[in-house]
DNA sequence: TTGCACCTTAGAACCATTCCAATTTGTTGA
DNA sequence: TCAACAAATTGGAATGGTTCTAAGGTGCAA
């Protein structure tokens, strides 16, 4: 069985079980997602996507990513499709998005966990700046 | 001496050190920003420094933000400008984006630290998920 | 077979951000 | 003092990633 074959089985499964169908469309998104695992665009999986399916649309394309993400097999990056937000607060940081409200709270970080998480990249990263966000709800909201 | 005061004098050092001028336009954006810390986007910057400034442009509003970051001041906290970019891989990892090359590289976290960073979360805070992302340069980059 | 929900498609619309050219403001040193 | 120059602001147009919409296609289920 080929890997190609076991990938879109698995699709299928995953899907099947949020009640969707599997496509030629999803599949072969899916399959270049797995291929070159570079992090691309919706853009660039269009392109590559194209030469498999030359008819796929880029709206399919955006679908298909938001169904993967939804099923749980795909991470969208940046996926805070929203506008920029500004923060006065120079003390280090991490940032709660509360889903329900859109509201975003600062949470307190001690130095030494932020040294912890920088401490997890291989020789070679020289990280200039870090981020941490968190999303979900906030239950008894702070303010 | 009045805060709004002593935060202009500040802001004036800081622009100051970076060979900048302070202008009444970037004063009220930074009091903006100090006076209601909810994280507003540049549109919501721009509505409540209109009251001070009722003359104050949209692009003013960028470029006073823009420069309030260089100079530390503020953070942006969603500043990836660019397109979302998708990522198959499903275990627990962080983010590099390389600033020089602009690929993003996968950082394979240990599921004990992601346990460690979620619980800096203050009681009532319930995080569905958690986001890390590095900035800066790969100078042995990975692929 | 027919109905119907799911899915794809092309293109228009949206909207945060950036760009641009013109003007205003501030600084410098003749 | 003022001319020259640089820095900053302004309004509007352009950009570009994403979402929306309406129309057509596909496949399971009764
Ligand atoms: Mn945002
Ligand atoms: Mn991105
Ligand atoms: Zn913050
Ligand atoms: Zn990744």
């Amino acid at each position: 069985m080929s890997t190609a074959t076991h990938n879109a089985e698995a699709l299928a499964q995953k899907l099947a079980d949020s009640g969707l169908r599997s496509t030629p469309q999803r599949e072969v998104v899916y399959e270049v997602l797995l291929k070159k695992r570079d992090h691309p665009t919706a853009d660039e999986v269009f392109a590559r996507v194209k030469s498999g399916l030359p008819t796929i649309s880029l709206a399919t394309v955006y679908n298909c990513l938001e169904t993967l993400v939804q099923c749980d097999l795909v991470r969208a990056v940046n996926f805070e499709r929203g506008p920029t937000r500004y923060c006065p607060n120079l003390r280090p940081h991490a940032h709660f998005h509360d889903e329900q409200t859109g509201k975003t709270h600062d949470i307190d970080l001690p130095s030494e966990l932020l040294e912890k998480v920088s401490s997890v990249l291989p020789a070679g990263y020289d990280a200039k700046s870090v981020e941490i966000i968190f999303r979900g709800k906030a239950t008894k909201a702070a303010h």
